[in-house]
DNA sequence: TTAACTGTTGATAC
DNA sequence: AGTATCAACAGTTA
């Protein structure tokens, strides 16, 4: 997915569009997509956009949200008919042509505007919840990797005894929650660690190091919009982020390492695919 | 063609 | 408990 950068840069663009809109009525293309019932939120007032962790709320008046979960590959495309946020135009012609056939849920605004939740793989999510329910949602997590409450000693604590390889770890929402595979890959090669290291192996300059790459690279990549890379993730406006352009080691095989020029290697590491470079990262 | 790959995370089994 | 593996799905790449 989106990972917190890229949730955090749909967030603001959303709330900029659509907080006080009303919605309509709601389309469910696909029942996978959608739990909970329409009639709930239809002639309901949006107040608030907000995120945790790689989760968008909308919340509603009377005790009503929506949370929405893009996992892999969602989407949320927003269209008034003319103008588009930010005064672009979308580069990619298919925003012209909603619902698409992976358009999953669509809401139409009382304005006439509409938001469109496409997602190809269908992993992805929005649950209508009660804010008791999204308490419930959110204790699960760790404190937000950019948030003040991942302090050192909390990191090294949650770190210390643990012999799982490193990255795995931080892509571990109950650890520190946002980071995935593509900002793990990048802030262990800022940081100059290796992937593999088990956890509990880290020196305390080594932890330190790693904590301030991963909120480095964590806001770095908000800064830039998130990364698109894939074409998968894009803006409300079916823009691309610009954080691909900045990339330190994901999806750069072959290529220089940014700290040393070796060429970076990929392996698989817990399933998933690990870029990093074996000179400099040990 | 077939297999393996993909930004997530949950359920399961040891 | 901590760890490893797989599944959910559809599309792209080797």
């Amino acid at each position: 997915m989106p990972e917190l950068p890229e949730v955090e840069t749909v967030t603001r663009q959303l709330s900029a569009v659509i907080a006080d809109k009303i919605v309509q009525k709601v389309t469910v293309f696909k029942s996978k997509s959608w739990v909970g019932e329409v009639v709930k939120v239809e002639g309901q007032q949006i107040k608030e956009v907000s995120r945790r962790s790689k989760i968008i709320r909308l919340r509603f008046a009377d005790n009503l949200n929506i949370l929405i979960h893009l996992k892999m590959s969602g989407q949320l495309i927003f269209v008034d008919g003319q103008t588009r946020v930010g005064g672009g135009h979308p580069t990619a012609d298919w925003t012209n042509h909603l619902p698409s056939k992976h358009t999953r849920v669509m809401f139409k605004f009382t304005d006439g505007t509409q938001l469109f939740f496409n997602d190809q793989r269908i992993f992805g999510w929005m649950k209508v919840m009660n804010d008791e329910e999204v308490a419930q949602e959110f204790a699960l997590l760790a404190p937000d990797a950019n948030s003040s409450e991942i302090t050192l000693p909390y990191f090294a604590e949650k770190i210390a005894k643990r012999n799982v390889p490193i990255k795995q770890l931080i892509m571990d929402n109950q650890v520190i929650a946002g980071v995935g595979n593509i900002y793990a890959c990048d802030a262990l090669n800022l940081a100059r660690i290796s992937p593999l290291r088990p956890a509990a192996s880290l020196s305390p300059v080594e932890q330190k190091k790693l904590l301030e790459s991963i909120q480095t690279v964590i806001a770095l990549g908000i800064q830039k919009g998130g990364a698109t890379v894939h074409g998968k993730y894009v803006h409300v406006t079916g823009m691309s982020g610009h954080y691909q352009e900045v990339l330190r080691v994901y999806g750069r095989k072959g290529e220089p390492c940014p700290n040393c020029g070796a060429p970076i290697q990929k392996i698989k590491l817990a399933g998933r695919g690990t870029f990093f470079c074996p000179n400099c990262q040990v």
